[in-house]
DNA sequence: ACTTATTTGTAACTCATGTCACTAAAACAT
DNA sequence: ATGTTTTAGTGACATGAGTTACAAATAAGT
């Protein structure tokens, strides 16, 4: 059923590929919370990610982390992709936030397949594309939005993403994603309340 | 003599590339300040930095803009050939700082080639993970750093990349790349020169 | 039910940065 | 040389956001 399913997921690659990958590629599970790549970390394979999704950020020295964006079923991580291509050290660290089911490609199809498979090639480069943009957004974010813009733009995307209109997170986890710290985002959650924009629970919050 | 400076600067691709690059690109020089790319603009094709020096930044609705990276001659801007790629409007600016030669090629040639010549697709992806780097790098500064230690490292950069320790800029051209104000520069810089880091001139900054 | 741990609310304070208002110095122009 | 423009210096103040220090509310464990 997983062959299934990633016939179904990466529909838009060639089946000769599909058979490919799931030739070559190794599926493996992870619980929640578990680190798949960390800082300095040599990557010795590609993740494509088929159930579940995965947390991609920055980490500074003395604690604080950084959002950078989530992947979900259907996407690859570009930076594995591009690290795997120079065998350099990872930037960046990546985390399950649930279970998550990921298929790893050994990184020496992917050179092979980007001259083999034209849909790997529009895939690879889609994804790069697509991270890109989420990088440039980001910068943005930090460089002219306040901390309030901020907010209001995580709680949106983690909505949409996650498909619902309640945010399922402590105020102390999106402090940390956002660099900032909890009292702080309680206190403009509690703005944004005050302006009808959310309804605060306990662990969630409730998007108007 | 410009098609041995082709061959000079990009000496990592392969001679029949360099062939086919020079019979479909165009060089063209423009002047200091031109405007080569903005935002929501189109991309009809890619630029092969030859000579001179272009500034890749963001730009906010209000005016503040942001540097993002400098691009040097043997270098392409990644995001016209993601953008080329898929033939999406541009979002970012980019800006000649100095009279500056590029080889414009067109967009149709940059996939042909990645197929074509191993040299390039190394040489494109080569591209795309430095800009990965660089954005990076940048996300770091504006989301752990304070403005001080962001000004140190922009004046670093600065001094590195055009091979010199005096930088020729004024407070008020340092303040809008880094999407400050010129006073708060002004105020750093003093704070820097009063702890002999530099020694600050009229429209320069040694550095020491 | 009682205790404990987790999560949230809030006030007071500090600090970095941005803004306003104005002065001073240097470079340029006529 | 004198007036004008550009660049730099500086103090006073406003604001956003991080910090400290608690209190209150809610959930969880025994």
């Amino acid at each position: 059923m997983i062959m299934e399913n990633i016939n179904h997921i990466f529909s838009q690659l060639e089946p000769a590929l599909l058979e490919e990958i799931t030739a070559n590629g190794v599926v493996k599970t992870f619980p929640a919370g578990e680190t798949l790549m960390r800082t300095g970390q040599f990557i010795k394979s590609t993740m494509l990610i088929l159930e579940g999704s995965v947390k991609v950020f920055r980490e500074h020295e003395d604690g604080g982390e950084f959002l950078m964006y989530y992947l979900q079923p259907g996407e690859a991580c570009a930076l594995s992709i591009i690290c795997a291509a120079k065998s350099e050290a990872s930037q960046i660290m990546a985390k399950t936030v649930e279970e998550t089911t990921v298929l790893m490609v050994p990184l020496g199809m992917i050179d092979k397949w980007m001259l083999e498979y034209k849909s790997w090639y529009h895939f690879v480069l889609s994804t790069y594309r697509n991270r890109f943009d989420e990088l440039l957004n980001l910068i943005d974010q930090v460089a002219f939005r306040n901390m309030d813009e901020r907010l209001d733009f995580y709680l949106k995307r983690h909505a949409k993403i996650n498909n619902t209109n309640t945010i399922a997170l402590s105020h102390q986890q999106i402090a940390e994603e956002l660099n900032s710290s909890r009292e702080v985002i309680s206190r403009l959650l509690k703005k944004m309340e005050q302006r009808h924009m959310v309804i605060l629970h306990r662990n969630a919050i409730e998007l108007i």
